[in-house]
DNA sequence: TAGTGTGTCAACTAATCACTAAACGACTAA
DNA sequence: TTAGTCGTTTAGTGATTAGTTGACACACTA
């Protein structure tokens, strides 16, 4: 879970300590210099690009989506499917501006009914 | 509208012919040079830059979305209000996957009902 | 006390993005 | 015939993105 208004870095340098993960270990499992890695978690540098996020989201078992939200990123499969449908999906999405997470789930429920059954 | 798999460039210059605007004109309407113009009108450089988009859209009337969506990109208010409800609504377009566009038009319809009241 | 592991600092960099300036040939109108 | 307009060509540029390298100080331990 992310923590209250945590920021990416920290959060990423939380989850690392959790699971005593050494920064240059983790680091070559991601990808990327432990360099860039200790100024990332520090909120030195912005977020990676998205294969790395996935990359991170993977190794703690993390939420990809939440993780490149809070990366402050909107997974590429999910930009490509607003673009099949723009007008309808964009009035889709800003209706769903200000709902509770709760009743965004509840539409994607009755979604799921639509298109299944 | 936006004919069969025309690219940006081509609807752009279709649309400034049919409007009997010059290259210049247009080109000083949108705050881009001629230069920068013809080659993107020409698919010969990418779409311009999302607010550029947003200027070409409202001198010809045409929906933002859809024109940001040829341009290859989405606007940026709704990455935010993913960014918001990341796990619900990436949930939601990935259910919208795959269905039509007047199935789509009918759930965001419900939405705007639920959110009502 | 030499070696190993931890994170950090300063200094760069390669690639991509989003453009611009100036000159050019074809055409038209005066 | 020269001045004005049209879109185009060549050759760049400044800003941003997404990182890298190598040296460094500190703590532990054999």
């Amino acid at each position: 879970m992310i923590k209250g208004n945590e920021l990416f870095g920290a959060h990423i340098r939380r989850l690392r300590e959790e699971h005593d993960l050494g920064l240059r270990e983790m680091a070559k499992m991601i990808g990327v210099s432990p360099t860039y890695l200790s100024k990332v978690e520090r909120d030195e540098f912005a977020p990676p690009a998205e294969d790395k996020v996935r990359a991170i989201a993977e190794v703690f078992g993390s939420d990809i989506d939440e993780l490149l939200a809070l990366a402050g990123r909107v997974s590429s499969d999910l930009t490509d499917i607003i673009r099949q449908h723009p007008v309808e999906l964009s009035a889709l999405l800003r209706t769903a501006q200000g709902m509770s997470s709760v009743e965004i789930a509840a539409l994607a429920k009755k979604a799921r009914r639509t298109k299944d059954g």
